[in-house]
Order: structure tokens, then sequence, then C-alpha cells
DNA sequence: ATAAAATGATCAGTAAAACTTACCATAATA
DNA sequence: TATTATGGTAAGTTTTACTGATCATTTTAT
């Protein structure tokens, strides 16, 4: 029924017009000029009508060919421009990830890491948005986002996950606490104290520290309420280094010796799912910059 | 620079979506399976990012691919749509056509003509002005209208003159007046009376009966102006049968014999330059309803 | 007026692309 | 576990697009 207008023989037409003739057009197209006719020929045929005046023996157009020619350049340019963007994406000169961390790594690290990134990959656009675990965790399931930086939560077949560094847990403590002056701790000696829980202290299941948790009766899962409630010494708690704000000068971190525990910070993205170009980018800049570093 | 992404591989993945794999696509498109696979691929290393996620069984789109969809809707759809455009024009089943016609020819011959090529041809816009001969030749040459129906004014190269009819030029004068019962006149016979020209008066130049224009002191130009002078009984003059207005019940139309004096009504196109499709459809139109009817 | 140079068209041969048939590997289905 | 999907791969074929040589006209220059 409709006839395929392929692009080059449009483009072939638009030369002729631009240049003046067809041995001018194969020139610049790097063609020779019976391949310039041959396609006019081929594409006057399909459209039933002559795109150019036969007689002369210059190259003008006919009316069709007048009302032809906007369309085919509004056709070709609208082409080029879809490839043009198609490719800056592929690029990853342009797009846009989507990120989720939990609150610590998006405060502590993802500051200095985005600062690389932007210079590194000035047209991607980038959102971040922070969460615990657990939702960074459904957001990547749910595809809000396509990059997690989250503490592995339930290894998933259609999650992949991968290291980034180990954070080891400890406690906090204010500096005129008992406490304060160890170098290392074993998790017998913060039995006699009121321990604070928070978002992360499901990090101590599974251990032989879990059993504080049963005796803890304060619970408290905003930071910032925390570090008030341990600067105001009602007790200590449980935090991964990198969740320890150091510039609450009078609070101490001291860490868990017995038993070692560390939480596996790392990248999140479904597993049966290509990341996109800007993702990927990110991807490979974020595991390139931690790797090692912190590990 | 910018690969050429070519329009049959954009269709394959649209319709590898629409019917939810590439065997689908195949038998819809009516190709090989495999055909499908290598321009996706060819398409993808174009590109440098696949389209289509490469684990699983099933055709599914990659970010970058979801990304890409809608635009090769759009550019799909746009190409399809100067085509169709561009087919309807080029098979005058769309378009326009601007024609200048002679009064006489304009009010007496064009609604019918016109009222057939509407049925004919009902998707083709018609733009009809009139005009004395040299102002219709004025706007052929000029390009303010493809087609010209007039008598020839000047032969001239870049114009091209396609007889239609004969029209033969004779006296009118008010029923009264003594040569109201002549069958046919000599030009003296009208030597003793007032002759008012008018536009259509140069035709008598080159002919014995260009003696009379001499001699005539009152020229009028509008066609109801001098209807009015001729019911008046002011004088007699000259017009070619077609600008002879029948309802006119007091005046008479007597043929000039000698000399037999005609004006020759044709097409007028510009010689070096084709019409548009529309266009032609009228000069095809016009040609095949007036051969021979007047002649 | 004549020669020269430029225009686009034509034709045969060739290189490139797009496609088909046959077959393979893998994943979902019965 | 056999079956029937899925899509991918390879060799061979058809189709398309192109080149090089040549031609007919028209325009330009001498």
């Amino acid at each position: 029924m409709l006839p395929e207008l392929k692009l080059a023989p449009l483009r072939y037409v638009l030369a002729i017009l631009d240049s003046g003739g067809f041995h001018a057009a194969a020139k610049q197209l790097h063609r020779s000029q019976p391949a310039i006719s041959m396609a006019v020929r081929d594409l006057e045929e399909r459209l039933g009508q002559p795109l150019f005046e036969k007689g002369g023996g210059k190259a003008l157009l006919t009316p069709f060919g007048r009302w032809c020619e906007p369309r085919f350049r509004e056709l070709v340019a609208h082409h080029d421009r879809v490839c043009r963007d198609a490719l800056a994406i592929a690029r990853q000169q342009r797009g846009r990830v989507d990120i989720a961390a939990v609150p610590s790594v998006a405060s502590r690290l993802m500051p200095a890491l985005l600062a690389g990134f932007l210079e590194a990959y000035p047209g991607i656009d980038i959102s971040l948005q922070d969460g615990h675990s657990e939702r960074v965790n459904e957001m990547v399931l749910k595809g809000e986002v396509e990059l997690g930086i989250t503490s592995l939560w339930l290894p998933d077949d259609t999650l992949r996950f991968d290291a980034l560094l180990h954070d080891d847990i400890g406690v906090v403590c204010r500096d005129d606490h008992p406490l304060a002056q160890k170098d290392a701790l074993h998790w017998r000696a913060l039995k006699p104290y009121t321990l604070i829980r928070n978002g992360t202290s499901r990090l101590l299941e599974g251990s032989p520290a879990a059993e504080l948790l049963a005796h803890s009766t304060l619970y408290i899962s905003n930071m910032i309420s925390l570090t008030a409630m341990l600067e105001a010494g009602i007790g200590v708690t449980t935090l991964p280094r990198l969740a320890f704000q150091e510039e609450h000068q009078r609070l101490r971190f001291i860490p868990l010796a017995t038993p070692h525990l560390e939480r596996r910070i790392g990248l999140l993205r479904r597993a049966r799912q290509s990341l996109s170009p800007a993702a990927d980018a990110m991807y490979g800049y974020l595991m390139a910059q931690l790797e090692g570093s912190h590990r």
C-alpha cells in the first residue's frame, strides 16, 4: 500500500537542492552521479510523480517537488534528532539515574561520589533519595529507582547485590560513659546499660549480641532524636561506623570486637533487568570508586 | 558520525513489541524470524546499546529500549504521514489548483466545468479568478496561477497555449437598431454607427475592420456598463459570441462575416514548468471536456 | 559559429545489504 | 521428561545500491 520512502534518497534530493545539481550533490555525498540519478528516479517512481523538471539542463523542482521538499527536510531532521538523542543516551552523554541509598551512605559517602560523577558525566541527571534498607530494597524491586545503595536485606533472585564496602558495627555512647574509654568491646559489656535500639539494630540479629535487643525497651528510629538521646546520657546504642556522626563531639564510637559484626554495603539492582546507559555509568563509576577503598 | 537508522528495522522493533515476540513479528511482517533478529541486532550495534533484554526467553525491552520505543513510533508515524500525503497529492486525490480565466469564460463556461471537476476530483481545492486576457497572461507568467483560460495574447516561448475553442466575433446592438435584422455583416456596414470599444476590441486589430476602431470615441471596459450603454441605444459594439450575454433580451448578436474574426480560447501554462498533480488533473479534464465540443 | 565544458540519463557489471532455509541452544510447558 | 515454545547462528541466495564508462543535451566560452 504505502511505499517505503528510504531516508537516503530523501537526503539525495535535499543535497541536490542545497548544492544546486546532481553532480555537486554526488560529490558532497561521496557518491557517483548515477547513484543520485537512479535513486531520484526510483523515488519519483514510488511517488508516482516527478520531483525534478526533466527538460532543462538545470535541476529544478516540479510543483510537486516543491511541495515535497519541506516535508522531506522535516522528516530527515526528525530522524537525525531521534538518532542524535538516542546516541547521546547510549553513549552516556545524557540521561537520568534514579538512586536510593540508606541515609548513612547518602549523607556520608554520596556527596563526594556524586560530585565526581557529575564532573565525569556532565549530561546525566541524578536523583538521589534515601530510605532505610528495607525501603531501598523495595524501591529497587518496584523499579522506582534503578540502583540502590544499601546493606543487603533479603537475598532475592530477582535482585542482584554487588558488595562495595564493609561497615563495622560498634557501640555509641557519651564521652563520660564508662564504656567510652575502651578500644573494643565484648557484647556482654553492654548488659548493664540502657540500650537504645534504632533502625540498624536488627543487624545484631542472628548473633550472640541479639540477646541485648530483647532487654532493650527504647527504640528510636530518627537519627537526630537518637543522637540527642545519647548526648543526654540516657543510654548507649549500636550503629555501623558509617552511620556514626563524628561531628558530635561528646559521642564516642567503640568497635564491637566480639562478636565482630558488620554490614555489607553494596549496590542493589534488578537481576534480570539491564540498566539504562546512565545508570550503567553510575554503576561502573561507583564500583570503580569504592573498589578496595573501604574494604 | 550519525548512523543511519533505516525505517524497516524500526518497524521490526515496533512489530516485536506489538505482537509480543520475534516469531509473531516475523509472521506479521511476512519475513523470516532470522531476518528480524539480524535487523534488530544490527540496529542495536548502530546505537551501541541493546534494545531487548538478552537473558530471558521473552522479548522485553531494556530501559534504553523503553526510551527508544516512543521515538521510533513517532518517527515511523511521521514517515507514513508524509508518504500518505505525498501519494494523495501525486494521485490527484488532494491538492489545489489556481486558475485564471477571462470573464466570459469564467462566467459562461466554468460553472458547468468546475461542477464536473469537483465531482470527479473531490479532494482538490480550486481557486478561480478572472481578468482580461492580458492580466491572465501575466498571472500565468508570474506563477500566480498555474493555468489560464484566455485568448492567446502574445505567443511567448515561456508560455504554452493549447487551443480549446474558437469564439466568433460579432456585432452587438439593440433589437431596434437597423443592423439587428441582419444575419451576417460586412465590417463596412458598421461605419455609419457609433462604435463603442471594449476590452475585446483589439481583436479587430490587424484586420480590415481595424479601421473602425480609429473612428470610435467611446471605450467602456466594464461589461455591465457596456450592456447598459447598448440597451440605452447609444451605439453598437463588437464582442466574441461567448462574451455576449444572451439574457439581455433587447440585445442582438450578429456575426461578422467579412472579415471573419474569431478569438482562439485555450489553456495557458508555463512552458518549461510542469504542472502540479492537481493542475494536471484540471488540465486534462478541461482538455477532455472541451475537445471538439465547441470547435 | 564552433569548440569546450557542463548538465543529467543510461547501461552493464559489481559490491553490499537484506533475506531465506536449515539448524542450534535454551527456557517455558505439558 | 518429552515437547513446544523462545531467539540465535551459519551458509547460501536474492535483491538492492552503487560504480565506471558512455551518451545526449544544453550552456558557456572562444
